[in-house]
RNA sequence: GCCGGUGUGGUGGAAUAGGCAGACACAAGGGACUUAAAAUCCCUCGCCGUAAAAAGCGUACCGGUUCGACCCCGGUCACCGGCACCA
């Protein structure tokens, strides 16, 4: 019989349809796994490879423990709010809904062609009003927590969605989506307060076990940094607070800088000299974008206020005062003191602007550069800090401000509060009303969810606003809270929101009482294993990571942290690892390839491709090797027509090594080096004869890789039960050793032959077997000398070594 | 600049509690079967060398530790990813 791979894997397809076979059911004795892969944004494009490898990767890692005897919950929804979706339906009058739809369906076929083992009973659509009501009252709850609030400010604007983006949207100045240029510009938005969980988001990170790229970057991105605020004087007796992570420097401070839009600057507009400069340079720092003002890093600009000067509170020197780009309003006070000796920047700056430069950590040379990397420095002309170290100085300083109340210690972060508001039609709407008597006022929970209106047109507007805003028969509303006349919030959720908590609704998702119930969460999280991009790290990872701490707060969910294990793939490049475009023509679509192949050779291929965690090229030439593959395992199978229920002494050692690197090699994530077993005890097999026995494990072996295959011939030899259920195979470690075995030979640390030999033979008969091989005693009596000492690894190796 | 990572045959990649470098596969070459092709099977396949062996060289580069280093240590270079005037 041939291997007929299309009708095969349709008919174990419909099988495993109709048993429900990898059905999870909450609660029970066996122990749970909660297995999760990024639930794809169903693009009109389809599946691409690229969410095949991981996808592929967890499924035979879910198998395997289904296998195991756990309770597996392996589910798949569909991210599905967004703007290529809205895009698509603008060019096509199509509402988004419909279009939805048509994708989900074509998503939800590929995947099953692919025979992934997901529980779709549980299958989720964040655009579902069943799921986005429980997204919508997460929001309400973070609203009534004072957690999510409305502000005016510069905002990151994409001049081709016509919408803002939050800051881990932008990338390298544009749009981590289109690409197109992002603008600042000011606009009332709607944020959430990340920023009052950031040391929990940075602390937590210990607890979790993220492979160490993931968790640098998040610490990175939050940027949690430690110095101090000190308040210095002014002539014109403002204050002027500044944050500094060197306050030991105190005394080296010559000049202050405050960012263009510092309140105090307009404050004292009147009475500066050169006001009109002033001014000019602040126009000219609003009109600059992101991109520019980066740009222009290098080349350090800036103003002096004339008739005003700062006053350092610890020598009460008048210094003057500049405003300057460099400095950021967003981070830290948007003021600082400047230390040209040991800061690069404002060293530059001092430079440029004739600035003082004072000495007050010896060990460098400050009029050459500014001496930055000086922890090991010892204080000087800083009045009772000298002769201290860098250490010992920032303590004084810090208690010595403290008491005089001029200062304190003060910790910042990078991290922003999250811009969560969307001017676009497709996402949540925020269930959110405002009333001109009663302000901003949440809708009544019991009001939820919050539809979006039918609309004729979802194209965005150029002034900022919604979509929404125009259908005035949804705006106009009545106040939840004096029934007065009121409008609702027209702006909506971005993308990242309904991906913020999915992971909990698979664990209960027909509940309609409850976002998740106590008992399903209890029982299913935290998620055992989270598998998704390194893209997401800063965005979706760590928001999710924040949302479920509130939730945690709130007590909705038992744990402090979502998921207990995040793991990342490397990228799937086209051939000769080009990247993959439609413009290029070298997207390999994963539908052709199981049409030419067959599934079970796709997942072998996707997972034989590399390293997981690397990214790997296509290689049309090297799926055939997979298929290859299977034909063997099929050809090998037709060979076998026994009832044997043991192995074979021959066969023994092999089966049982490879049991073991299989089992370890699937949890390892590396699935390339278990197949790589697998084609070699196939190949064994084949050599010395295989039996029913050893089929059977083989079988169970790759099921994970391959199941279609392996369950149409586990039916065919009559083994009971369905393959890719079946229990798991178990290895017995005395049983991988080989009786006989190589061992190397060197002499002076050089390989110089091998010997066959029994295995565990004691150290003094291999050497003796070692010195009277031979190639060895040759090569001893040719190049002479005693043996002065012998090493032996055992059962690997036997080093001589001569004088 | 800062943080993280990577560097192994023609190619994808194996091998790290320091112990035979190149598993497994692709490509290539040779052979068998075939009227022929496809498929399949067998052999060769790091460099250099040889009639064949042997010897020699070889895991980005330089150096160190060790009986022994792709692996550990110090330094250098290249590339990839993230952040970036964050005081």
């Amino acid at each position: 019989m041939k291997y007929d791979f299309t009708a095969i894997e349709a008919k174990w397809q419909k099988i495993w349809q109709e048993k429900n076979l990898y059905k999870s059911v909450t609660g029970g004795e066996k122990e749970k796994f909660y297995a999760l892969i990024e639930f794809p944004y169903p693009s009109g494009v389809g599946l691409h490879v690229g969410h095949a490898r991981p996808y592929t990767a967890m499924d035979t890692i879910a198998r395997k423990h289904r296998m195991m005897g756990q309770n597996v919950l392996f589910p798949m929804g569909y991210d599905a709010f967004g703007l290529p979706t809205e895009n698509y339906a603008i060019k096509n009058h199509i509402h988004p809904r419909i279009v939805t739809e048509t994708n989900v369906k074509n998503f939800r076929a590929q995947l099953q062609s692919l025979g992934y083992s997901f529980d779709w009973d549980r299958e989720i659509d964040t655009t579902d009003p069943k799921y986005f009501k429980w997204t919508q009252w997460i929001f309400l709850q973070m609203f009534k927590k004072g957690l999510a609030y409305k502000a005016k400010m510069p905002v990151n604007w994409c001049t081709s969605c016509k919408c803002v983006l939050a800051n881990e949207e932008v990338v390298d100045n544009g749009c981590e989506r289109c690409g197109a240029p992002v603008i600042r510009k000011e606009q009332s938005q709607w944020m959430l307060k990340i920023t009052e969980y950031a040391q929990r988001l940075l602390d937590d990170l210990d607890e979790v076990d993220f492979i160490d790229r993931v968790k640098a970057q998040q610490r990175n991105w939050i940027g949690r940094s430690t110095g101090a605020e000190v308040r210095f004087g002014s002539t014109l007796g403002d204050e002027i607070l500044i944050y500094t992570t060197r306050p030991d420097t105190l005394f080296g401070a010559t000049y202050m800088v405050l960012s263009p839009e510092h309140a105090l600057v307009a404050k004292w507009m009147d009475k500066l000299e050169n006001a009109e400069a002033v001014k000019a340079y602040q126009a000219e720092a609003a009109a600059k974008s992101d991109f520019e003002r980066t740009e222009l890093a290098k080349d350090k600009t800036g103003v002096m206020l004339m008739g005003v000067k700062g006053i350092n509170p610890v020598n009460g020197k008048e210094i003057p005062i500049f405003i300057s780009d460099y400095v950021l309003s967003t981070y830290g006070t948007g003021a600082i003191m400047a230390v040209p000796g040991h800061d690069d920047r404002d060293w530059a700056f001092a430079k440029k602007f004739g600035c003082d430069i004072i000495e007050v950590v010896k060990g460098g040379n400050v009029e050459e550069a500014a001496f930055t990397d000086c922890d090991t420095g010892v204080m000087v002309n800083s009045g009772f800090l000298n002769d201290m170290t860098v250490e010992e100085a920032k303590k004084a300083i810090i208690d010595f401000l403290t008491q005089k109340g001029i200062g304190e210690a003060k910790v910042n972060f990078k991290l922003r509060d999250w811009v969560f508001s969307r001017q676009r039609y497709w996402g949540e709407p925020i269930p959110i009303v405002h009333c001109e008597k009663c302000g901003t006022v949440a809708l009544d929970e019991s009001q939820l969810p919050l539809l979006l209106p039918e609309v004729e047109s979802y194209e965005p507007t150029d002034d900022g606003n919604s979509p929404l805003s125009a259908i005035t028969d949804w705006v106009n509303t009545t106040c939840p809270c004096c029934g007065g006349p009121a409008k609702r919030e027209t702006d909506t959720m971005p993308q990242w929101a309904g991906s913020s908590w999915y992971f909990l609704r698979y664990m209960d998702n027909h509940n309609d009482d409850d976002l998740v119930s106590k008992e399903a969460v209890n029982y299913w999280g935290p998620v055992d294993w989270y598998n998704g991009g390194m893209e997401h790290t800063t965005l979706h990872l760590l928001y999710s990571r924040f949302w479920h701490k509130f939730l945690y707060d709130i007590g909705v969910v038992p744990t402090k942290e979502p998921y207990a294990k995040r793991t990342s793939h490397g990228m799937i490049l086209g051939e000769g690892g080009i990247k993959m475009s439609k413009s290029r023509g070298n997207v390999i679509n994963p539908t052709d390839v199981i049409n030419e192949y067959g599934a079970d050779t796709m997942r072998s291929y996707i997972i034989f491709i590399g390293d997981f965690e690397k990214a790997a090229s296509w290689s049309s030439n090297a799926v055939k090797g997979c298929k290859r593959f299977l034909d063997k395992v099929w050809n090998l199978a037709e060979t076998v027509n026994d009832q044997e229920t043991e192995y074979s002494k021959k066969n023994e050692s092999a089966i049982h090594k490879t049991v073991k690197k299989v089992s370890s090699d699937i949890d390892a994530l590396k699935g390339n080096t278990a197949l790589a077993a697998l084609m070699s005890l196939t190949s064994t097999l084949s050599d010395n004869g295989c039996n029913a026995a050893e089929l059977k494990t083989l079988l169970q072996l790759l099921s994970p890789f391959a199941p279609h295959i392996c369950d149409e011939l586990w039916e065919l030899h009559g083994f009971e039960g369905i393959c890719s259920v079946s229990q798991w195979p178990t290895y017995d470690e005395a049983k991988c050793k080989d009786s006989e075995i190589d061992m190397a030979v060197q002499v002076n640390g050089k390989l110089r032959g091998t010997i066959h030999v029994e295995a565990d033979l004691d150290n003094e008969t291999v050497i003796e077997i070692a010195k009277n091989d031979e190639k060895i005693a040759r090569f001893l009596e040719k190049n002479g000398g005693n043996i002065v000492k012998t090493i032996v690894v055992k059962n690997k190796l036997v080093n001589l070594i001569v004088k």
